[in-house]
DNA sequence: GCGACCTTGTGAACGCGTGCACAATCGACG
DNA sequence: CGTCGATTGTGCACGCGTTCACAAGGTCGC
């Protein structure tokens, strides 16, 4: 997967990662009409290693001032044109059980990049009820939706059971970007990105460091 | 009750990672009662390259057999005492809007060691409202709450502006993982492990592929 | 215009994780 | 009881990511 900027670099997984973070917090640095920030200030903001604010920011190109810092609305820009969000992304979920409709009704989405394009449930009962003022609509009309669209980023938010086959079914009808809320393992083409979310896994890494917290006591 | 792990070596944060598909992959296979694995068959149904499962479960300990393979029961057995999964751990989730709701709702907890233990919210209105039985209470119980049991984990899923305030409420209140689905990065004590989960963070990374696919594409 | 001060950008070393390749070891079977 | 096929456990090499340290390059006060 040779992925190239407009500087030519690579950019590294892990720096597309934190990309998000960034983003983040120069949007709300803008919001406070902030004009500058140095990698200081920023990896204070998120967490991220000074050094490592830098060289990442140093893969989208030279955009930093020696003794100054960063552009707030200009290093915005830059990561948000690298992270393909000059665009709002149109988004279809898929299964709207009690997570779908959280993921429905959460408004933080179209301030990040994103739109609630279509909701499609299997179960026809629930077709034309609304979430957040998007109907419901049976999941049979994937690929029409699908087709309206020049990009579509599907959500599937299903039981485990159903997961394969609606990947199955986004992925004959055009979608190459899925995030997966089911703990099922998706099986799909090479050509196909998909990011898994499992809630339970999250609980169980803390878990695990919970439970070793107590044996490094004695 | 010696709950010490058997192993002296240190587990990789990659491996601990992924022992959560590793447990969840042997519940399903122990459910349709095979008795035995192999790490390739067990590669298939992660997603994982079969080298890497037998490199993580040999630091668990030795529990595979040579031409045989790994005996599903015990070896779900020996991940879920590395995970801490053989106690329920009580959970509380705080901010119950439409995330805190759908993950109130969400089943699949108690089938991988988590129960509900309280749900907080700070809005007054909601108390005595319950959600999947348990009854909401206001945010200012939760002292009391993790004082009633050994060790706690505290899940956020309020807007970002209240999640610094939670957080180090939950600190004082001595809980030590907390798994923080705002956007907010929060400050926490050394001593205290914290997971982020931004589903915006998700849709953006999966933008950036999107975008980058294949140069010629617009 | 100059010097003091700041901050970026990056070379280089290190550590962690991954995956290959293979020896070690087991069960089955005649 | 010995051979054969299968599968584990792991040494090793490689690549990626992180971090340090510092030179390069800019600003600001005077």
């Amino acid at each position: 997967m040779a992925i190239v900027s407009r500087s030519n670099k690579r950019i590294p997984d892990a720096t597309v990662a934190r990309l998000p973070l960034y983003h983040r917090a120069l949007v709300e640095l803008l919001r406070s009409k902030r004009l500058n920030v140095s990698s200081v200030a920023l990896a204070e903001l998120t967490g991220v290693n000074a050094a490592k604010v830098r060289k990442d920011l140093s893969y989208l190109g030279t955009y930093g001032t020696r003794g100054v810092g960063y552009d707030v609305e200009n290093l915005l820009h830059q990561i948000s044109r690298e992270l393909g969000l000059t665009q709002n992304w149109p988004v279809v979920i898929v299964g709207i059980g009690n997570l779908g409709r959280a993921l429905a009704a959460y408004g933080g989405f179209s301030a990040r990049g994103f739109r609630i394009a279509a909701l499609l449930d299997a179960d026809p009962t629930k077709s034309g009820d609304e979430v957040a003022g998007v109907p419901i609509r049976p999941t049979a009309d994937l690929p029409n939706i699908v087709a309206e669209f020049a990009s579509v980023i599907g959500v599937i938010a299903t039981p485990g059971g159903a997961a394969q086959e609606v990947s199955d079914l986004m992925v004959t009808s055009g979608i190459t970007s899925i995030l997966n809320f089911s703990p099922a393992v998706l099986a799909v083409p090479d050509d196909v990105t998909v990011r898994r979310v499992d809630l339970a896994v999250e609980l169980q890494i803390l878990s695990f460091h919970q439970q070793h917290r107590g044996s490094n006591d004695w």
